[in-house]
DNA sequence: TGAATAGTGTCTGTCAGACAGTATTTT
DNA sequence: AAAATACTGTCTGACAGACACTATTCA
């Protein structure tokens, strides 16, 4: 009766940062079959003696080369489809991970290259015009996790997860204009921002000028806050 | 490199239910070691033909003994400790679902017993007081299940799914009170759901009055919405 | 009539949306 | 000075919190 079929347990991230004002995601080029030479979100299989969250600790390490990643990573869903992959049953716990602009990534011992992406080239236009196919479910993995990160932007202090501090609010403002897609309201953004309990904490200093010009932005560090109550607005 | 040890894959569920104006889960009491006479969430192991959403289903038609489930069936997260369960490495994909007042469990093949508790005697109290310990990390994924429940209160249209149509809005009312501890305010609650667009639909009748008098309530059907925006907010 | 329950109306403060205006910096 | 960016102030409408009041039903 309680029978227990053996299956593969995996994860897959989805590693989101800011690149040039939009939204970016790592993507790896798959060197082995199924799906050899297309691109798929980093993951890999949980070891016997760890969680699925160490799991995606280590692969997040492993994929962006980065020792000290210094974001957040939370569990996103878990896709389960019989035949989501051709060679045999594997179950994947998908997570979320965010971080200030990591370096180039190199490819690693799985991947033939590593990447980032901007998400709408991967899942906008008309048939996904700019970008390639993604491997597996992982455009359906993508799709919910923008929608989470989106989500929770309203609703969490998480924006600052997208910058290295200490940053200014201009930054922390195009991060909302680059997950959103539309950027808040100068005034209003900076209102709920500050009047925020613990959001950011200020600085006494103030950060450079672009070769531009205009006024130098006061510089902030993340506070202990993690909830925004009520909510920013979305669009 | 690419290994794949083999886990085992199951299902967990939390089954609320509104009884006696009170938030209840449906609990069954193990058969077989490990934690034999302990009370669980009911579950079982996923199938090679089915995913984690299908299994859940089937669970839930077994353990309710519901054959047409009427309610609502989510995923909530996946637990993945090593350690979870002593026989062997078993990932768990825990769901929450809801559903109005279902007739009282039988045991099935692999419980002693099933029936539901008030999740305030598992999870409050100094020690516990009036519930029993649940086996492996259950009382953990109650907890997680009971704030996802308490979450989405609050921005979607969910609570209509503890009540059976047609229901009158005291009857969702009382919902929320169960669900949130305290019983919104009457005439902002009124307000709120009528003022939602596609959140009930009316219908021309009247309620049953009670044995102690008061006026009968109007009869509503869910409507189309599955959003409230902005939120209803908790107390 | 009184108790119990259902339903309505209204005042007030908070806060988001919109947008106009001021300040600082570089070329 | 002009352009660019950072920052402040204010008007308005939507809406939640609080709570008083009216309506219907049964004993």
């Amino acid at each position: 009766m309680s029978e227990h079929p053996p299956f593969a347990v995996a994860v897959d991230l989805a590693v989101f940062t800011i690149r040039d004002g939009a939204l970016a995601v790592l993507l790896v080029e798959r060197r082995e079959e199924p799906f050899a030479g297309s691109w798929a979100l980093p993951g890999g299989f949980v070891e016997p003696d760890e969680d699925a969250e160490q799991a995606a600790w280590r692969e997040l390490r492993e994929e962006t080369g980065v020792e000290r990643f210094p974001g957040h990573l939370e569990q996103l869903r878990t896709y389960s489809a019989p035949d989501r992959d051709p060679r045999m049953r594997v179950v994947s716990v998908a997570h979320v991970a965010l971080a200030p602009d990591l370096p180039e990534p190199r490819a690693g011992t799985d991947a033939a290259d590593a990447r980032w992406w901007v998400v709408d080239d991967l899942l906008e236009g008309p048939d996904d015009a700019d970008g390639p196919a993604l491997a597996f479910d992982h455009r359906q993995i993508l799709v919910d996790a923008r929608e989470r990160v989106r989500a929770k932007l309203e609703y969490t202090t998480l924006a600052t997860e997208f910058v290295a501090e200490p940053f200014t609010l201009p930054e922390l403002r195009r991060v909302y204009a680059a997950v959103w897609g539309t950027p808040p309201d100068l005034g209003n953004f900076r209102r709920k921002v500050l009047g925020t309990d613990g959001f950011v904490v200020p600085t006494d200093t103030r950060g450079h000028a672009t070769e531009a010009g205009g006024r130098r932005a006061l510089l902030y560090r993340r506070g202990d806050a993690t909830l925004i109550s009520p909510p920013m607005t979305r669009g």
